[in-house]
This record gives structure tokens, sequence and C-alpha cells, in this order.
DNA sequence: CATGAATGAGCCTTCATTCAT
DNA sequence: AATGAATGAAGGCTCATTCAT
């Protein structure tokens, strides 16, 4: 109920109705995470963000309005601090392999988020499509390089990103240890034809730090 | 409402029971594809199944139990099929590969079966588990004779197996072309340690035949 | 599922439709005494008794016709042999205190008799009405003796009968000790305008054995 | 549907949840004295308190907590109009006479309410004990005094309670006329050993007026 | 006689959503 | 902005009862 949640926390400064609407996003998150989406009703989202459920309305359309704010805010997240912690690194591949890590520890930093993040994928059509789009960039460029000797294309693009999802998904439950984001950066080195030494020496560098949020503006409806 | 589904076509020649058994499961199965587990009411599938919501629960105790057997079926009739057919082929690299691409063209035979499963995956733990105690043991084998140049651990099986799903995904989705299976197999070989070519060789040999069903008894409670 | 209950007792030597009947009325006499009239559900009866559900209208019409059959069953029963029990007592003061201790220690020899009858009383006006009628006679006619400073009229007899069941229900649950029965009677004596003394004596009085069951036909329908 | 109930009259002043509230209790009562706890369903009694049957659930978890609460109100009422009403009396034989005519006479003020306590009786073991608590600290003082020739315990509460609980079932059926209050106490004093004639002219005293409700407060949960 | 599959109404409960305050 | 009571549809499940076999 009182614990202050990432999107709360962002919100700090702000006014009362956009630190509201982090409250119940941050809530949102939470229990979408714990119970996936359909179970998450809006009474107990409120209730968990310490509003009346009559709220709720006044700040998202409705379910699959929260839903889609928040997926979209923890994906934007994602995507922002793992491009800023990779993007001093200057071999394309090197980069791939580290966006992977970050990825997998980013969830694992805030499981719900990494949750809520694995349950939406299956959800959202568009938000797998954005991420093969973002995904497609990072290693067509590499494979420009001639780092591997396999096409890019959207199929390997979709097993690249089963890959790492799983490996999340696997992190973010406890069932698998800090190695996994290693892990399964070099099976993906690996399957893409990097070399299986060069890959396995790649996925153990030293990884950046995930750093901090810049910020998620909690962006109200029109 | 009235095309016969799988289970319905097994349980042509059975008791009544068993035959409006097998009707719910049919309507199950094609509920759960279509929409998910959460979203599919035991009213719509009696309704679907052509009898009233109270029959239902003369076959099944609740929603759990229904998915339970159709999950348990359709894993059941996957295996045997797919294990029968692939029997005869000797070297275990080629049957790993074979597997795959079968559950693939499993999935891409009956839609409703492969997205069921798909869904399954994510909801019965035991299911998972299952699976990859399968799929050790063939890995394993293979790994003995010394195919891959990395260790087969459940963190590798995990890998492994979230690529044969996301296959078959996009190939029940109707993404992906009928290429998918030898695509997936051939990706898995490298990941593995496979050569390149041995891989993409493996991957395009001749498929034996998937087979029919040797029959999924409809099995009653007690 | 397969202690022979009472009725079923009764039963042995008749035809198979009449044992059935008998089976259904103990499976019935024990669910109502354990969870009342409402909670006990035809399919559970028929479950109990070890047949199916559509057997049941066979035999009774439905919930009402089986509760009276057994209410009546239990009532007839009770007064035939409490009646044979005190028969041979001269006194009818003496009569009444030992039908009191009887009744109630007819409810504790077979508990789910005497639930069972007692949830009835509150259920079967006519039950009560054929109670008052009983006591009536034995009551008037102790009174025609000079035995009471008090008209007996129906409202005595309804205080009388109230205090006789609160008794039964009282050792039936197990509250109350085997000295129940004679407490019962000496309150009610008392209430009567029988000394203190007298009341107190009648009601420890050697007490007629209960007897054994001369049968209670299982009467089928028309 | 629209006749306002005595729960209704108390919560006119209070808030809309309050009066809701209300609305419901009296409804659930009347249902609970004419059909029966287990009878009465969540839906009638919504529907008789004239909301629709979500709206129950705004206001009790479940029938049970209904039904705890209408029972709850009708005890504390019950029990603070009859101390009030006796308080003045300084006989306690005197008082306990009164008691029992004064409920006799609560329950055929407010039929349903009288009923509902009824059922309830047999349904919560709790107000079963408080009853008997109650009951105790009165005849205790009484046989204190030496008023009776019988030790007051646990068992002739018991029957004590019955006698009252039997007589207010008959004149709230309406088969007992204006007279039972005074012979029920009559009989109860006889029981208990005083003398004829003091138990028939204590029992015929003016009665000191029920008075009114000093507000039975709808408490709210949590 | 007995079976047991099927019925459909009805129960309890939760839900997303609205709206007067 | 926020409240919180109310809505009514829908979900899960049980029930008494019927009927073809």
């Amino acid at each position: 109920m009182n614990e202050v949640g990432p999107f709360a926390t962002h919100a700090r400064g702000l006014g009362k109705s956009a630190r509201t609407r982090a409250r119940l996003m941050d809530a949102a998150t939470s229990l979408f995470a714990r119970e996936g989406f359909e179970a998450a009703s809006v009474n107990r989202i409120a209730k968990a963000a310490d509003v009346v459920n009559g709220t709720f309305y006044l700040h998202f359309k409705d379910k699959d309005e929260i839903a889609a704010a928040v997926t979209f805010a923890i994906a934007a997240e994602a995507q922002q601090r793992i491009d800023s912690a990779i993007c001093a690194i200057e071999d394309a591949t090197e980069q791939i392999a580290a966006a992977t890590r970050l990825f997998i520890e980013f969830g694992h930093a805030q499981p719900d988020w990494g949750l809520a993040f694995f349950r939406a994928v299956w959800f959202f059509r568009g938000l797998r499509e954005s991420i093969v789009t973002n995904l497609r960039a990072d290693l067509e460029r590499a494979a420009a390089k001639g780092a591997f000797t396999i096409t890019v294309d959207d199929f390997v693009i979709d097993m690249f990103g089963s890959m790492t999802l799983a490996g999340m998904f696997g992190r973010v439950q406890g069932i698998a240890g800090p190695e996994t984001g290693s892990r399964v950066a070099e099976l993906q080195l690996r399957m893409l034809g990097v070399p299986s030494r060069r890959a396995a020496r790649i996925a153990q560098r030293p990884l950046p730090p995930l750093g901090v949020s810049a910020g998620t503006p909690a962006r109200n409806r029109s």
C-alpha cells in the first residue's frame, strides 16, 4: 500500500494528478506481474494505489489503457537505459551482447517490471513489433560488419528475442542465476555464427552499469 | 458449433458420455487457443460444445481440470506421434532436429492444439518440466556422441525449448512459412556447436511423416 | 456408504425395491441430521445410498417426500417403542415421566434419528400437531387423576413438549449427560404441580428398556 | 419492496451507505423470518431491498455476515430495551418474570425480528451462549435470595430458555394469545419452585412498557 | 427396476464501469 | 480532482428434476 514504486518516484515533483496516476501505474504493474493481466481487477489496482475505484477512470479509460501505458513506459525506460549504457561500446557485436545482458539485468533488478513486460509481450502485438524493429537495427549493424555467418531476417530476430525473453523470465523467477545474461548472450552469438571462443569472451566482458532512469514522463491523456 | 474436432473424432465409437466429454474438450481447446485460458469461460465452452452449462460439471470438476485434461492429451499425442515418427532415425542429432521440425509441423497441422499447447506452457509448470525432461534425454544422447561443443544443462535446454516454441508460435500464427521448422532446427544446432554446414544439411533432411494419432483415450474421472 | 442403517436393517428380508428405498431413507436421515434439510441434496443422498441420482425419483417424488417419509417413520418408531415400553407402568404420572426419558434416550441411542426428528419438528407443522395429540392423551389421563395443580391445555402441552425436545437436543449434541432425561422429567412434573419430592422420586425410577423396533414397514407409494 | 423497516427507520438521518445497508438488513430480516436462513438468497434479499445483487456485496461479505449483523442487532436491541424496562423492578424473581414476558412481547410487536431471532438461535452457537450468560446472571441473583427450591445450573437455564423461546414462537406465529407471556413466566416459576400462588401472582403483575429503541447503530465494516 | 447423462434455473460472487456528490 | 455508492452483466458452480436407454 505504501511503498513508493518506480513510477511514483519519477513523479515526485509533479502535480497531484500525475502523482496519483503514477501510483496507479505502480500498483497495476505490481498486480500484472504477480497475477497476470486478467486477474488484476480495477478495484484492486485502485485499492493498491490507495485511491477509490472511481478515481481510476479519471486517469485511464479502462484496464487496457493502463496496461498499455505501463507497458509503454517500461519498454521506453528499458530501452533508454540500455541504450545509454551501451552507447559507449564500440564493437557492434559487443553492443548486442551487452544489450541482452542488460535487459535481463533490468528485469532482475525490478522483477515487477520484468514480469509485467514479459506478460505484455504476449498481449500487445505492437510491443513485439517495436522490439523487433530495435533488434533489427542492432543486428544488422553487426551483420554489416561481417560478424555473423547467417543472414539476419525477421525470423532470426524472433529467435534471438525469444532467447532473451526466456532468459529474463528464468532470471526473474529466480530459477536462473546471475550468469544468465552471459550465457544467453553467448548462445545467441554462437547461433549467429560468432566463433565459440569469441562468443564466450564477448559474453563475459565487463558490463557497463545500467544507470538510472532519465525519467519516464507520465503522460496524461490529451 | 458443429464441426467435429479431433477429440470428438477419437471418441466416435465410444459411449455417449465419452463423446460429450470429447466435444467439451474440443470446444475448450479451441477457446483456449483463440482467447487464452482465462478468457474462456465455462459457459462459453459448454455453449460451443452444444451442451448446457450444467453438463460441463458432469465431466470436469472445473476449468482447471479440463485445461489439464486437454493439455495432457495434446502433449501425449504430440509426443507419441513425434516419437514414433523419429524412432527410425538413427543419428541422435538428426533425431533432435526432426523432433523440433515435427513439433512445429504438429502445431501447424492443428492450430488449435498448437496454440493451446503454447498457452499451457506458461500455465502449467508441470508441463514445462515434463518437456524439459524429454528434451534432456534426447540432447544428452547427442551430447554423449560428441555432437556439441557445449555442455547440455537445464539452461541450455530452456533456450532450446524456447526456440522451438517460438518457432511453433510464429508458424501457427501464420507469420512464418513452411521452412520455419528447418530454420529453427538449424539455429538450434548452430547454437549447440554443430558446424554450420552440417547444421544446415541436417535441418534440410527429408522429414518422416507425422503419422496419424494412435488414439488419445478420453479418460474419464475415477 | 456401506454401513447398514436402521431402515435397511428393517428391510432385510423384503424385495429389492424396498431395500433400495430403505437405503435411501437411511442416507437421507443421516444427511438431514448432519447438515440439515436444505443442505442435503438429492444427488448426495443418492450417492450415500449407493444408487444413481435417477433412482431416487423411482422411490420418492421429491425431497419433501423423502423427508416426510423419514420423519413419519422415525416418529412412528419412536412412539411405538416408547408406548410398548411404558404400557406396563400403571401410574399415569410415572408413564409421562418415563415417556419423556425414553424419548430422550431414543434420540441419544440413534443420534441421526434424534437430530433428524428435531429438525423435522420445525419443518413439518403436522408433526408438531401429532406430537401434541399424543401428549395430550397422556397428560389428560394424569390430570384426570388429580396429579397436577394446573389445567392441561394446548399451551401447557407446548411447553412440556419444548422441554422434552430441548433436553433431547442437548443430549444428542453431547452437551448433556445421561441424567438429562431424569432432570427434564423432574422439571416438567414440578412445572405441572407435582410436589418436588414426588417429582424427584418419579424422575429417578428405574426405566423400562426401550426394546427393539417391531419393524417400520417401508411403505411404497400406492 | 417499499415499506420502511425498523433498521431503515433507525438509519433515517444517516448517510446513503448506512441507509442502503439498513434496507438490506430489513429485507434480510424479513426473509430470514419468513423462509429461514438457507432459503433466503442474496439475490432475493437484494431485490427486496430494491438494490441490484452486486450492491449487496458492497455492504456485506456474504450471507453469513448479514445474518450475523441482523442477529446481533436484534439481540442487542431486545436486551437493551428489556433491560431498561425491568431495571426499575426491585424483586429479582419479578424481574425474571417480566423479562420473559417482555421478550415475548418484543417478538410479537415485531414478528420479523422475533422469528429471525428464533431462527438465529439454532444457527449461531454464540447467540445461545450469550443468552445463557445473561439468563444465568438473572436467575442466580434470584436463587441467591432463596427464591427457588432448585439449584440453577446450565441445564436448568437451558430448559428455562427453551420455554421462553417456545412461548415467543407460538405468540409470533399467532397460535398463542396475549396471555402467553404470563403463562410462560408462571410455568417457569413453578418449575423453579416458586409456590403456585406466588408464581401466578407475579406472572400477572402489570408489565412495564417495552419502551422504544435507543437506536441500533448500523455499524459499518472497518 | 435401475441407470446415468442431460437439463436449465438459480445461487454466490466479482467485475468493469458510471455518476451524483 | 477525487469520492464511493451503485450498477448490471457475467462468471463459476450446484441443484432438483427428467428421460432415453
